[in-house]
RNA sequence: GGGGGGUUUCCCGAGCGGUCAAAGGGGUCAGACUGUAAAUCUGAUGGACAUGUCCUUCGAAGGUUCGAAUCCUUCACCCCCCA
């Protein structure tokens, strides 16, 4: 493409925050920015009144104005830090499809639009037939319509910028191809469509999703030290994958990077750089220093030395219990800390952890579920780590 | 309407009067090995105090018995077959 073009993504504003699913087309939309095209983010103020039923199961539940605005308002920041909202000429641009679809009155959309997209076209799109052939959930007439409505916004934004291309997960071709379709029956313009596969990971399940929900992209709800974690522990054969798609560098550096993977596998060097690669795009900076500093700690040696500011930071995440200054005077004894601390549900349980060596306090194992806990096992002012397990952290702090 | 089968601890699933807190598998949790991975191996897996006892649990409520998840009665729910 020698000219500029101009490019469209839609998002949804199920939630305040977007997702580690959602990266895939905002990295496109970055991408086509880098090479000087045009990239228009248009998050779906009405159409996520009426919910998309492609790729969902089930109806799905609709959201107030207000909290459609409260998601919008989330999802924005984060658009801004993939796309470049100020460069001149190939500026990003936001619009909420709101603005023009919200004006419509039902007669005229019935007459402008829908008059121009026969059923049995509509009927044969997957994300309908899919939900049709299926006789425990339905499909309502509103969400039978989506499609007409994202149509349009692909008429509407070849009108007012001319963007010519809509890019998105295959499960939007559907609504992609709906959109060309209109346009080429309403003005005679030909427009196009890209759609990207969905990542899953080599294990089949979809990329983003852990058994305890997505990683988002709002540190509120996944903080940079989670999000973080993620990456490094993603498995090797979705590593390449994911550089190339999600991140910046070049063929040649992801190459290289590979092959010392390759060769010393245990180091996990592309992992990190995957890490450190989204976390500083996602959360800045400051958000990849508090997670690599969290990441030293918790998988670092015993914890000594810090004080309760430092602690504080670093275990943001990490639940915490306040308890009275005085339960460490006559010795607190390690079972009850664990159930105290919300680790252990009760004192069998925690009584198994210390017998089978799971139990840490400040990242040092306790032995013996005789041991009891004085001034002595704080590590900070205030403060003690729990663990119990590899991963599991609480603090207590005694105040 | 008639006949038969079922309901067990997170899930599946054995148990069919005492040795049953209940086999086996899955899951989960811990440990070892590792690369904060995968695979593998080991252990744990109702609760309370304590290393042995007590308390609660086998759809629900009653009953028989020294003793019941196991037998009987009623009720609820599920499945199958014949009408």
């Amino acid at each position: 493409m020698e000219k500029q073009r101009t490019v469209y993504a839609g998002f949804d504003p199920t939630a305040d925050s977007l997702h580690v699913g959602h990266l895939m087309a905002m990295m496109i939309l970055r991408r086509f920015q880098q090479a000087g095209h045009r990239p228009i983010a248009v998050v779906g103020g009405a159409t996520g009144m009426i919910g998309d039923p492609s790729g969902k199961s089930e109806e799905r539940n609709l959201l107030s104005l207000d909290a459609l605005q409260a998601n919008i308002d989330g999802m924005e920041p984060q658009l801004r830090r993939f796309l470049d909202f100020d460069c001149g000429p190939n500026s990003a641009v936001l619009v909420n499809n709101y603005e023009w679809l919200g004006r419509f009155g039902y007669l005229e959309f019935l007459r402008d639009i829908g008059k121009h997209v026969p059923v049995n076209v509509m009927l044969a799109k997957d994300s309908v037939r899919g939900r049709l052939e299926r006789d425990d959930v339905g499909l309502s007439y509103t969400e039978f319509s989506y499609m007409l409505m994202q149509a349009y916004d692909f008429v509407h934004l070849y009108e007012r910028f001319g963007c010519e291309l809509q890019v998105g997960g295959s499960d939007q071709w559907g609504n992609i191809t709906a959109g060309i379709d209109l346009a080429r029956r309403l003005s005679g313009v030909q427009l196009y469509g890209c759609t990207c596969p969905l990542l899953t990971r080599s294990d089949g399940t979809k990329m983003g999703k852990t058994e305890s929900g997505a990683i988002w992209l709002s540190a509120e709800r996944t903080s940079p030290y989670q999000f973080h974690q993620y990456w490094i522990n993603l498995d090797d054969a979705d590593v390449g994958r994911c550089l190339r798609f999600f991140t910046d560098l070049g063929q040649e550096e992801i190459d290289s990077l590979l092959a010392e993977h390759q060769s010393d596998p245990g180091r996990r060097a592309a992992q990190r750089r995957l890490a450190v690669e989204l976390t500083r795009m996602v959360h800045g900076e400051d958000g990849l220093r508090s997670a690599e500093r969290a990441t030293e700690v918790f998988f670092g040696a015993e914890i000594r030395e810090l004080d309760d500011a430092q602690l504080a930071g670093i275990f943001a995440d990490v639940p915490s219990k306040e308890l009275p200054r005085a339960k460490l005077d006559g010795g607190l004894s390690i079972i009850d800390a664990l159930v105290l601390s919300g680790l252990c549900k009760n004192k069998s349980e925690a009584r198994r952890i210390i017998t089978q060596g799971g139990a840490y306090v400040n990242n040092r194992r306790m032995e013996g579920i005789e041991t009891t806990l004085d001034q002595n096992h704080l590590a900070g002012e205030t403060t003690m780590i729990l663990r119990a397990g590899k991963k599991k952290y609480a603090l207590l702090r005694f105040v």
